[in-house]
DNA sequence: TATAATTTTGAGACAGCTTATCAATTTCAA
DNA sequence: TTGAAATTGATAAGCTGTCTCAAAATTATA
């Protein structure tokens, strides 16, 4: 349990070194809750890790999350006016669907769509750095 | 030129009827003013009208572009921090291709992209109610 | 291991954007 | 014209996220 976010720790350490950068242990346990998820924001990491750590400060979290963000091993998505963190240490690029009646995220790709993107840049004389792609709906047990 | 955005007046005195609201001088002054621009905030929107109206809160604007959304006319995205609102009134839907160097936003639309969207919500089991699609990138003139 | 330089933390202040509050004003149906 | 109901303007408050800074922890060095 313990030793399960090896590769991911290992991927931290090496960020950390490159930028002159501790290893503390609230970084360590945050990454190590931030692992066990897919989505979540900082805030709902605050009260997940209180019970761990009571004393876990809220800009703290924040900070390790960009911290990871840097480190390729997050990345930070904007969903209205809340910010999730996703995991995307262990996987490529995704886009999300969303189910706006019980907040589900489900992840997909599509080579397809990706392609088409590119297309449509190149035609407006665009080089694509990042996009993003959320369709909003209802999943199939929110329809009935 | 003041009677140029008839079709959309009418449209926003059916939503106010349709819901007991009422037609001010102030949600003139705005419906006027958002639709002589493509993607505009709340802030740029009040700084603009502080010269035909040195009394219009900025709560106001907030609260009729809101409305304007309700109404159909208009639609909020968040770019960041901010949140701008486009006139969705007199086209359909669009994407937007953003140059992260200039910030000049290019609207576009792609059937085969939405078609695509559809398939992928439909093997999910999801029914797709609107979604966003941003591509971040530079443009021809910021590359250089 | 002890020391010292450097980074990090925690707590709360602060900042930017948006909404809520509420008395005064305006709209509009009768 | 009147009066109930909605709207406005000013500002307080809320929310999310960052900044500040003294105290604590980490890491390189001796």
């Amino acid at each position: 349990m313990a030793n399960k976010h090896v590769k991911e720790m290992e991927a931290l350490k090496e960020h950390l070194g490159k930028h002159q950068l501790k290893l503390t242990r609230q970084r360590e346990l945050i990454l190590n809750a931030f692992l066990r998820q897919e989505h979540i924001t900082a805030e709902a990491m605050y009260h997940q890790l209180a019970k761990a750590d009571p004393h876990l400060g809220l800009a703290t979290i924040y900070r390790t999350l960009n911290l990871f963000c840097d480190a390729g091993l997050a990345q930070a998505r904007h969903f209205g006016s809340q910010t999730k963190y996703d995991n995307v240490s262990h996987k490529g690029h995704h886009d999300h669907l969303i189910c706006t009646g019980c907040e589900k995220i489900v992840e997909f790709e599509n080579e397809e769509i990706e392609r088409l993107q590119e297309e449509v840049a190149t035609r407006n004389g665009f080089i694509i750095k990042t996009h993003r792609l959320e369709l909003y709906g209802l999943c199939s047990r929110c329809r009935h």
